[in-house]
DNA sequence: AAGTTAGTTTGTAATATTTACAATTTAGAA
DNA sequence: TTCTAAATTGTAAATATTACAAACTAACTT
């Protein structure tokens, strides 16, 4: 889907050099759909470049963080997770297994932003509207 | 607001011992309204009750959450917040500051739940709808 | 009221995660 | 090809949290 040359472009027009450590960062994380922590990712990119040291996944995450390239995202555990997309969206959440995944949903998106242009909030203003929807992923209904 | 009284009964309801570290803890959570850290707790409980181990914040603040007395909430930074609110409500954020403050709104919370009551999400059932309201707390506009 | 004991707290050490920093290496401009 | 700022690495430090065993205490029993 996102192809190497989508993504030197990326880290090119958020002004850094390339290296192999930022490319297979960045496409690892595209990679993985799970928000994987520093260390998880460490893990992956490790196969890939032996000899990678985990300061380098610390400081390139920071980096695509601070350019706007990922997004940090948080569950109830310890841990900082990391997400490729940074288009807005909200996530499911189980707190039980730890698990995240993504969903997108304009038209609550819509309900959501037009509930807030009209009630607004006094001493605050809003910038971004995120939903944790926790529950359950079924994972017993697989028949 | 939240007297001695009731706070013995909830650690009493609990299960739980009545010790003067619990007591002061879920005193101090109650009181303080900024979702403080472990450690900013250790250090106001400390003030009331000297000689006061780190450890054991870290282990009330766990039993607790464990029992349902208090509620764990993370920011983007890194370290782990408690809340004494456990009632269902959402929350302002500010990136900028770290600054977290509560948003009750019984209207939004029927406008979400109606929402996601017609619009089932395959596979995963939710359970509870948080809010994360990123914004800025206009600390300017203080004419 | 004293005795008993399971539950709680404490102190220390270990772990896990993240950051600081200086030396080395490298991407990419000149 | 040369040069230099930027990036990576390795090590050590900082921070946050957990493990564990000894000491203590709340509250139940007698
Ligand atoms: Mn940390
Ligand atoms: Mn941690
Ligand atoms: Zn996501
Ligand atoms: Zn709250």
């Amino acid at each position: 889907m996102e192809s190497t040359q989508d993504i030197v472009k990326k880290i090119s027009d958020a002004g850094l050099k390339i290296t192999p450590q930022r490319v297979t960062v960045l496409q690892m994380l595209c990679k993985l759909k799970n928000h994987p922590t520093a260390d998880e990712l460490f893990a992956e990119v490790s196969q890939i470049l032996p000899g990678l040291s985990p300061t380098t996944i610390y400081n390139t995450l920071d980096t695509f963080v601070e350019k706007g390239l990922i997004k940090r995202v948080k569950t109830d555990a310890d841990v900082m997770r990391y997400d490729a997309i940074t288009d807005h969206h909200h996530h499911l959440y189980c707190a039980v297994s730890d698990r995240m995944e993504d969903y997108f949903d304009p038209e609550l998106d819509r309900i959501l932003s037009d509930y807030f242009n009209k009630k607004q909030i006094s001493g605050f203003s809003v910038s971004d509207i995120r939903l944790q929807l926790m529950g359950d992923f079924n994972e017993n209904n697989k028949n």
